[in-house]
DNA sequence: TCCTATGCTAACTATAGTATGTAGAATCAA
DNA sequence: TTGATTCTACATACTATAGTTAGCATAGGA
């Protein structure tokens, strides 16, 4: 069963770089992780860690604190 | 060598534990964790994880996006 | 039909998270 | 002082899972 935490964290990935026009891709290279990594952490398949949580937040260019504000 | 972003954290936790009065254990009971994860993570040894940040959050009564604040 | 973007599976390696035990420092009481 | 208690650091070692990668399928647009 998928953790509503964790659901709630891929939507807002997925919502910041459709903001940005990214793809998953482009939000992967630019973040120096997997292009497949970023699809299954939208789809809150993985329990992401605090350093890559840091590397996504930077990619989308947020502040984590301002990533997490209504969390 | 350890992360900044996980120094951070650790400090954080810290501060707030003791804020509260807490030893290491009594937060980890809390929490739902180990007594030496605990430690661990105040020391920067680990990269927790969003549903442990989460877990740890909680214990220590902050909302998540008020724990990340000015990270 | 291409080409791009995404979903999804499967396998692997690295490491997060759990647990036990030892040791040392600090506090308190007798 | 001595002994008991509490708290924390640290060292393993183990199991669970995060993170990496390759490959194939599908949908949609040009």
């Amino acid at each position: 069963m998928k953790k509503v935490i964790l659901i709630k964290f891929g939507q807002r990935v997925r919502k910041e770089r459709t903001k940005l026009g990214l793809s998953q891709e482009e939000l992967a290279n630019r973040a120096g992780v997997h292009r497949t990594y970023i699809g299954m952490i939208e789809r809150a398949e993985k329990n992401i860690t605090l350093e890559n949580i840091q590397k996504v937040c930077k990619a989308l260019s947020l502040r984590i604190g301002d990533f997490f504000i209504n969390f």
